[in-house]
RNA sequence: UGGGGCGUGGCCAAGCGGUAAGGCGCGGGACUUUGGAUCCCGUAUUCGGAGGUUCGAAUCCUCCCGCCCCAACCA
């Protein structure tokens, strides 16, 4: 046996993308470069779904020696706002991504977009169509008859730069005319079947104003917007599938006359991330901010990027997620279990520790004296000594968990009950004397004593099986605790993780409520994570106002008591 | 019923003709200054189904079944 056997690194498999992108490296396609770009339309804040793309993006730029940029696709302007670029680029850095001095807007192009779109027109491969959009609709067809061709698709070249030009020019009111490409009316590709590529729509742009009252549409905005930055490894999601033909076809008909395009990028697809018990439809998370469900974006229920930073993720938690989550065409739903691993592991690796009491019982240690307090060490974490100590004060009165005490204890139950001993983390052996109850028979605190030569520490000697963790009765400072549950929103998992929270009511809300807990942790600071002994990991909201912890229940626990009665069945 | 995709354990996911990686979850055990930490063990005779080719098939061929996406002047 030797120290210095081999340790055989397991063979990372790459996923299809990093396939992809290795054999064109080795074939020398696009000079040996990799460049990609992560593309968010700015009409919402990044939600963890975005986080997959992101990371995709930037990653494989990262592992091939290339770059990614980021990019607005801001060609709608009704729908973005400046507010969503502001959070976008927060976000992305946040979890840890750097564009350098690449960030883009496809309104950067508004411009080259309109020449390049003059120019088609000018090769007769695109025409202005004068129908209404109903009309159009009734002309594309179904699927599975063909479209007709628009009786104006066969303008002449000069007539339709005209109206062109006069759409560019303010002319005509919102839906009097589009520019449609000329492909196949008759394509089984709807998408082939004379798309559009620029409408009219006077609405005042986040960047450009009121410059512009013509917009490109994504189909013709985002293959030109990739081919003018040199991306060579264009990454959307499997719905676009169907726009590949479309996308080389604007690329291919451009490049032929002279488009000065720096690549010829290639569209790859990959299935997007869905999470069960989570919703991820901008449309309702939308809806969810507007009809103030939730206190914002950023609320930390929210599954935005802004919402669980505050509730206590860490990015390297999130990344870990999304290279453990695969990349591969199939539909998926993730199981957040996963989430909250990753999120734990990273968690229990950095987060301080602390003893908190969420559900109060009091305990009175008969045989300590009345107004002496003794203060006990306690390590910060575990498994990190550089993160130190603290004194942790020990008094008469104490409160502990309800549920670590049970009157009546089944088998296993290490805990505390009547006449059984236990430790208190870092301070004494407790025994159980006595139980007080009120009237109603409900337990309002229990008798018990304590071992004096039982402090923890090296001199002591005695073991007992259970451990609890308590607070000093009057030491303990009040905070409001938010325990949120199962991450998120929906108690449903949702059918194929997309329809969670299918219903957005009262109802369906009702486990966004948050409850409000007595006695908590004696000193914790605002921006730090910690966990709560046996009570999983908790973060004092981040963006919270120092001297007002909050804190944030940022991984699910499983509920103790369902374990054991498990165990007891079988 | 047109086109484009996808089907490997509860959830992801490797595998690319040589006899089913790994992770999460789950189950069991160990440990103990907490059982929600950590460590160990277990968890697909089988790859949507049926045929076929082959000494040999998750991998190749044929047919069938199922699921997703597309008929916005959204992205």
């Amino acid at each position: 046996m030797s120290d210095n056997a081999p340790t055989v690194e397991p063979v990372q498999s790459l996923d299809f993308i990093r396939e992809i992108v290795t054999e064109d490296l080795r074939a020398g396609k696009h000079g040996g470069r990799v460049h990609t770009r992560f593309p968010p339309e700015p009409n919402g804040y990044l939600h963890i779904g975005h986080a997959k793309s992101i990371c995709l993006n930037f990653g494989v730029a990262v592992e091939f020696g290339g770059i990614c940029n980021l990019r607005f696709d801001d060609t709608n302007p009704e729908k973005e706002d400046v507010e969503y670029v502001e959070s976008i680029q927060a976000d992305v850095r946040w979890l840890g991504f750097d564009w350098a001095d690449r960030m883009f807007y496809a309104s950067d192009y508004f411009e080259q977009l309109y020449q390049l779109a003059e120019q088609l027109i000018r090769d007769g491969h695109a025409y202005a169509d004068s129908l209404s959009a109903d009309e159009i609709r009734r002309y594309r067809g179904t699927l599975t008859e063909p479209g007709r061709n628009s009786p104006y698709r066969h303008r002449p070249v000069d007539e339709n730069l005209d109206l062109f030009r006069r759409m560019r020019g303010s002319d005509f009111e919102d839906g009097a005319h589009v520019l449609r490409a000329k492909i196949d009316m008759a394509s089984p590709n709807i998408n082939m079947r004379d798309p559009i590529l620029y409408r009219i729509r006077h609405a005042t742009h986040h960047r450009t104003q009121d410059a512009w009252c013509i917009y490109p549409t994504y189909d013709y905005a985002h293959p030109i917007s990739d081919a003018l930055e040199g991306i060579t490894h264009s990454l959307c999601t499997l719905e676009f599938e169907d726009h590949r033909p479309l996308y080389d076809w604007i690329i291919d008909t451009l490049r032929r006359s002279g488009a000065p395009f720096r690549s010829r990028p290639q569209q790859i697809e990959f299935a997007r991330l869905n999470l069960n018990y989570t919703v991820m439809s901008k449309r309702k998370l939308l809806a969810l901010v507007e009809q103030r469900y939730v206190n914002g974006w950023d609320d930390p229920r929210m599954p935005t990027l802004a919402g669980i930073r505050r509730r206590g993720f860490t990015p390297e938690a999130i990344r870990d997620f999304c290279s453990r989550i695969g990349v591969a065409k199939k539909e998926n739903v993730i199981d957040v279990a996963l989430l909250e691993h990753t999120v734990r592991e990273d968690l229990n690796k950095r987060a301080l520790r602390a003893m908190a009491v969420l559900r109060p019982l009091k305990v009175v240690i008969e045989n300590f004296p009345e107004g002496r307090v003794e203060e006990v060490e306690a390590v910060n974490n575990p498994e990190d000594p550089s993160a130190g100590m603290r004194r942790v004060p020990f008094s008469r009165e104490l409160y502990i968990e309800r549920d670590d005490f049970m009157e009546s204890p089944p088998k296993k139950f290490f805990r505390l009950s009547p006449g059984a001993e236990v430790r208190l983390r870092y301070a004494y052996i407790l025994k159980c004397e006595r139980v007080v109850k009120d009237g109603s028979g409900n337990i309002t605190e229990l008798r018990c004593t304590y071992d004096p030569g039982s402090l923890n520490g090296a001199t002591a000697t005695r073991r007992v099986k259970g451990t609890l963790h308590w607070v000093s009765a009057a030491h303990a400072r009040d905070a409001e605790v938010r325990l949120y549950d199962r991450l998120f929103f929906s108690p449903d998992p949702g059918e194929g993780g997309r329809d969670a929270l299918a219903d957005l009511n009262a109802d369906s809300l009702q486990p966004l409520a948050g409850c409000k807990i007595e006695p908590s942790v004696a000193s914790a600071d605002p921006g730090t994570r910690y966990q709560f002994e046996r009570q999983g990991y908790f973060c004092v909201d981040l963006d919270s106002a120092p001297g007002a912890p909050v804190f944030n229940r940022t991984v699910t626990l499983k509920d103790t008591w369902a374990k054991i009665a498990n165990r007891q069945d079988t």
